[in-house]
DNA sequence: TTTGCTGCAAATGTTTTGCAATATC
DNA sequence: GATATTGCAAAACATTTGCAGCAAA
């Protein structure tokens, strides 16, 4: 059973029905592993296959995957929402942010784990998540 | 000289007017030390002394306060940005969300220095700032 | 008196919602 | 066939902008 059809039945297993519109979009962020979409984006990419799609199925669905844990709903600061598979390691999953040409790079690393701890003693915070976020120039961007 | 002036000198010497608006809305941010506060926030209690201000220059004036630097403009992921005095010390200072009641609290911790000094050699990424925040419940939520 | 600033209303851009038609199970 | 899902259009929401009048310097 590949990646898609493991997907499909996490679906189907919720109940939740198999139209053609979701599986292109599940479709869509297979193909587009790496990158960040937006609902506009995703949308975007959809209509080529599928033009009669509407943006509001579109958006439904992602909130749908992401309620699913399929995939992650995540705030960068450029004024909407993007997605990507939700890694289910968001504690030692971290991005870095280039603020020239915008592209979104992934790190991992474990080192606030032991932050985490000390904040739970000193300030009595029970944190449950945490979001860090790198801004800076990438390497190609430097060399402009 | 107190802090209220001080800031209005800051206007001042950059050739901005100080208008009634304007020194209200940091009169605002002076009594309000501790909140966040999002633009609806600031034209809510401005209102009340000040009827006849428009929202527009709310954000007008939070935008041209941000540029200066003495306003932090903040994206809490709560759909709405929300300003705080600039920290000068952004690199330090973070903020804890309680996902229950939604109070903001801050704490500082300088333990990201190493974490990006290791990112900046290993991915190459010019690294110029940073933002870390931490969801969970705050003591009170707890005990509820 | 000259700009910069304001309030208003309209425009913007993203996301959500109401609803009748449709497709999945 | 029942019900979830869709596409469309309209609404909602935060924010921005155009513009004529107004006020700080």
């Amino acid at each position: 059973m590949d990646r898609f059809q493991a997907l499909c039945k996490r679906l189907h297993e919720k109940e939740y029905k198999l139209t053609p519109q979701r599986r292109v979009i599940l479709r869509t962020f297979i193909n587009y592993e790496t990158g960040h979409l937006s609902a506009e984006d995703v949308y975007g990419i959809v209509k080529k296959q599928h033009p009669e799609i509407g943006l509001a199925t579109v958006y439904r669905t992602l909130d749908l995957l992401a309620e699913l844990d399929i995939l992650e709903k995540i705030n960068f600061g450029d004024g909407r929402f993007r997605y990507e598979f939700a890694s289910h390691d968001t504690h030692h999953h971290h991005h870095l942010i280039c603020v020239n040409c915008g592209q979104v790079f992934e790190f991992e690393d474990d080192l606030l784990d032991s932050l985490e701890q000390a904040i739970q003693i000193r300030n009595g915070f029970n944190i449950i998540d945490h979001q860090l976020k790198f801004y800076g120039l990438c390497k190609k961007c430097q060399e402009k």
